[in-house]
DNA sequence: GCCGGTCCTTGACTTTAGTCATGGAACGCC
DNA sequence: GGCGTTCCATGACTAAAGTCAAGGACCGGC
């Protein structure tokens, strides 16, 4: 047995709590993989039959247009899974994915999981709250991009970032150009945004240190409408 | 024991194949209700405690911004069921809900059913898959909202349309200013788009009523970059 | 310490879509 | 059958964000 693997399963959020002997069944079938960075890990459209963990680094799902722009959808990092929505519907992947980083990687492949979820209602409920708070995220980023416009989107980005890491002084999780396109628009249009906030008092920049000065102000302009 | 709950329970597709005991607990902890059209069923924030299945009319789900502007998420119709993301999150709904017409539905208690879940791993698994198939909804939908233009955005709709209804001469099921509020717009912009696409010889539109003249030329556009 | 690259910023311009205001068509209601 | 209401279309205008082009900052490799 693989201890590499065991640990490494052990430490995907979505296992937790699971008893030792269902990890072993599915250290069975997952495989360990490294990837580099920019790596493919795979295609919006191709037929999906494993999902993914990320044991280290990290990985982007997007969606590209044929003219080269990108949504990103999320960025997931150490102890997260993603593209679990094939495992269900035995159909294609809805979107790319990338590794950012040098990262390992666990893939599980659909059958046997499936089999695995019907003996462990469980872990079943944990993929069920995986999967719904998923949803709820991406409410808001339709939300978002439909209601909001790219100042407000940023101030709201950062007011996560806040949260996360708990501190006015702010490090940038990714490249200002990632960035944009999670928020569905373009590096100039950002760095726009960035300017305005800066300008009217909300936020300093430097690099991809960002402070925040008026953490109120920048919640208002979040929420706001025109 | 109410049958009328019995015979609406079962015409919900996911509790189709349910054994029917399970069918008979679930009718224990289920209510069938009225509501008329324009009544709000929840709002985006309050305390999830239930979920929803229609079993006549039409709801639809949205988030609202301060100023009234609205974006439509999905419209259920008789057979669908909505609002399970905080039945295993235990949190809030993370949008609004509001009939668009007179409707019957069925409210289903969070606890009762996670109960349920816990015995019955196929329900669970048809759970999983209905959450997947909403989370690639989505996918598609942020895309759109963010790689592509209201005509587009538009063609897209009527491509869908018409392999629902499986003939060139569309009824629109939703009226233009709710279908404009699920592209991501207003009505103004719906219009000219309407306009565009006619002018381009690719539908033709009297009222409700939507010709699709030239289904190649729809696809093009709607995969179309630029 | 210089070179080459990537990433970011800035400016001028264009395009898209939203805003405001108005008028017309369709529908239900007395 | 008029009357009001709601919904939809159109025009003129404004605002937001994308495009194109250029240049600067930063970083790693040698």
């Amino acid at each position: 047995m693989d201890t590499n693997k065991l640990t490494a399963l052990g430490a995907i959020r979505l296992f937790e709590g699971l008893p030792a002997p269902q990890l072993n069944s599915l250290a069975e079938i997952a495989q360990l993989r490294g990837c580099k960075a920019g790596e493919t890990l795979f295609e919006s459209g191709q037929p999906g039959t494993h999902f993914f963990a990320v044991v280290t680094g990290k990985v982007r799902v997007f969606r590209a247009s044929l003219s080269g722009k990108e949504q990103i959808l999320s960025v997931f990092t150490a102890g997260e899974s993603f593209a679990e929505v094939p495992v269900f519907e035995g159909k294609t992947y809805p979107a790319s994915a990338q590794a950012l980083e040098d990262s390992q990687l666990l893939t599980i492949p659909r059958r046997g999981f499936v089999e695995l979820l019907r003996r462990e209602p469980e872990l079943a409920l944990g993929v069920m709250a995986l999967l719904s708070s998923r949803l709820r995220l991406f409410v808001g980023q339709i939300a978002q991009l439909s209601l909001k416009e790219v100042p407000e989107r940023l101030a709201g980005y950062l007011l996560l970032l806040r949260a996360a890491q708990g501190r006015d002084e702010l490090t940038l999780d990714l490249p200002k150009g990632q960035i944009a396109s999670y928020l569905g628009t373009i590096p100039e249009t950002l760095s726009r945004a960035i300017k305005k906030l800066t300008d009217q008092g909300l936020i300093e920049v430097a690099g991809s240190r960002v402070r925040v000065l008026d953490a109120e102000g920048l919640a208002a302009l979040a929420e706001a409408d025109r």
